[in-house]
DNA sequence: CGCTCATGTCACCGTTCGACGACAGCCTAT
DNA sequence: ATAGGCTGTCGTCGAACGGTGACATGAGCG
């Protein structure tokens, strides 16, 4: 999901814990933090430090990317899935420098 | 790029302002933030608040995506972009069974 | 109805934030 | 050599952090 305010990540943070099936007490001991914490920062909490809704994401087992905007994860390992080959060719006559 | 740590935040923060080629203290300005909280950032603050960490990436023009651990983003279709051949070719041949 | 569990809210307290201003170290160009 | 720009670091200070412990609400159940 798109993270674009802490609200989304508030409610990505919420949905994730309730899919595991997880209240907030136990997702708070596991983090190292207090529930107030987390019924905080579910609800949005701007002022929230980084280093821990970064440990939250790693417990709820949840990855972060950032990238250009618009742009498709420019460093990303190769995923599987349909690959455009042409573009792939493409590119690489760009890189050549061909036409 | 992975955000796992507080120090990759400041690593991506970094890279995308040089790359806009702004210095520490316009990007501050633009932002809303001292100067010198950037430059913490940049050197991986853990304490660092998250609505001002959005703020930076909004105005470096990114985007962050949170998902679960080990899915590939469900509706991205053949992103173009560097593709690495060689991870491609090795995961094809797990496929098959070769070693 | 009582009981339990999960959640939201409150006040208090020690710690740390982020802003501000100033200074030093490094480059690069003049 | 001198000037200028960019960066890192140092105090100081008001404001907010996050933890603790307690209380209130609401849902689910025997």
């Amino acid at each position: 999901m798109q993270v674009r305010t802490d609200a989304d990540l508030g409610i990505v943070i919420r949905d994730r814990r309730k899919q595991l099936g997880l209240d907030q007490g136990t997702l708070a001991s596991r983090v190292g933090v207090s529930r107030q914490w987390i019924v905080e920062v579910e609800k949005g909490k701007p002022r929230a430090e980084v280093g821990l809704i970064l440990r939250v994401l790693r417990v709820l087992d949840m990855e972060l990317n950032a990238r250009v905007a618009g742009s498709w994860s420019p460093e990303a390992i190769s995923p599987p899935g349909i690959i455009d080959i042409d573009a792939v060719i493409d590119r690489a006559r760009e890189d050549r420098g061909e036409s």
